[in-house]
DNA sequence: TCAAAAGTGTTGGGATTACACCCATGA
DNA sequence: TCATGGGTGTAATCCCAACACTTTTGA
């Protein structure tokens, strides 16, 4: 690697940015169907000037990841995350498709439920459902893909859940939620047995009615429900708890972000 | 996010590099426990100079991830990788220690069967079994512990497998890295059955006799076995077909590091 | 008393485990 | 014929999907 000068000249270090997909549950739709939702950035820059991308910014050498991720989240979106997991670096050269190469380091979050009409608009900046995705710049739909992939897979763990549903709630809204992200049809008597089976979850003591129908039970997520499953020494995702120190640590991370239009960060020439 | 001056300053980009921690399984002792190997590097600077820690190098703008963690591989160890997956990119400000802020994409990768000793020798690097490792420097230790935990994780994908057995093979030898990788006895019984079950296996025909007994039959991976499980478009790992192609590309990846000492990137001050 | 949702029971299949067992082989 | 490993059988168990069923509630 690398033959005679071996001090690495500057102009071959890469671009390094971190790049966000931030997940949202949407409202139903009359079908009585929920999707996820996710901001999108339009660049303002070439390639892909007008294209919508997901948001990012670079990495700065002070943050670490996670605060930088958390920061290109306070550029799109005034919600506060509640779960925060790294997804995967991308870096072939490749990608750059004419800007210059960018390693981007990439991390889903959730931002709970949203109603997408509601949100203030910032400029440059779009809500899109998950199944009406407009072509994205360079390979941020395969970004997208694996995030909500992730996503599916992560949903038997209370950190990830917990964003989803409200402090407390029943057994039928959790149950909701779950075929809204798998996007398929769950038998509600086996989730019902499965779920509590799993001791993620303890009873309030309250019921809740929807209709006029029997009131359900209330649960909430036990406050031990996500001990590290496998093994604590290994990279986690963050919730709200963790988020909220790591939010701390910032300076000026969310609230106002003034006249700043959110920024994309892949790849920009 | 970043009020004011929005160009990056140039000494705000932290330091990139690309990480590897090199799994081989190493042969039987006297206990007829096998156990994961791998190589370490010895620090020539401070932080932790003398200190072991993980082979890496910088990362080039012009060379794919893959391909950089390729080449961390060529200077360490002349042994060809037949599997190469990413791990996870840590970056956080803190793991520095006393050098500058570095973040590590980090990668693992599989070299198949290996007697240590008969490896040919090169300057600092020595190579120590997974539980008798010495102390390792910033925060290589967790990332050794991430990386076994994810070879065990993926001990039912054929890519990964296929590298640590022969072309052909017994389930009985199958069945021996198994155990060998998973650190527990397994049921051969059961074993044999759930793998020939699974429909990754295919019968050459031939059989291999070891002691004086009844020969067993050989077995090798279908040629279609490791078709994406989940999702075609997701980041995957690279077995040995992917690699060669990616180490075509590189210039002087492997054979001759010439007289170059192996390198450790990890946040070098 | 009725609709709608809450919540329970029952059954069958598939996968896993533990462990006993038979078979093939050459010394 | 015997030890050794190759290979099979089997019963117990667990988990889960499917779906019928009972209970509770206010209108």
């Amino acid at each position: 690697m690398g033959i005679g000068n071996v001090s690495e000249r500057r102009d071959e270090a890469p671009q390094v940015g971190v790049t966000s997909v931030i997940l949202a549950l949407g409202p139903a739709d009359d079908g009585d169907r929920r999707r996820l939702w996710l901001p999108l950035v339009r660049r303002v820059r070439e390639p892909f000037l007008g294209a919508w991308a997901l948001p990012g910014g670079p990495l700065r050498a002070c943050r670490s990841l996670e605060r930088s991720a958390y920061e290109t989240l306070a550029s799109t979106t005034d919600l506060h995350p509640g779960y925060l997991e790294q997804l995967y670096t991308f870096g072939d050269p490749e990608r750059s498709r004419g800007g210059v190469p960018m390693v981007s380091i990439c991390y889903w979050a959730l931002v709970g439920q949203v109603d997408v009409a509601s949100l203030e608009p910032r400029h440059n900046v779009a809500w899109f459902a998950d199944d009406a995705l407009p072509d994205l710049a360079f390979d941020h739909r395969r970004i997208v893909d694996y995030a909500i992939w992730r996503l599916r897979h992560r949903l038997d763990m209370p950190k990830v859940v917990r964003e989803l549903v409200g402090a407390t709630f029943t057994l039928r809204e959790l149950h909701a939620v779950s075929e809204a992200v798998e996007g398929r049809p769950i038998d509600l008597a086996n989730f019902r047995r499965r779920t509590l089976a799993s001791g993620m979850l303890e009873e309030t003591g309250e019921r809740r009615r929807v209709g006029r129908q029997r009131p359900a039970a209330l649960y909430r997520f036990r406050a031990d429900a996500d001990a590290p499953a496998d093994d604590g020494s290994l990279p986690q995702g963050f919730d709200a708890g963790e988020l909220s120190r790591i939010a701390a640590a910032a300076p000026a991370s969310h609230g106002h972000a003034g006249a700043l239009s959110a920024l994309t960060t892949d790849m920009r020439p």
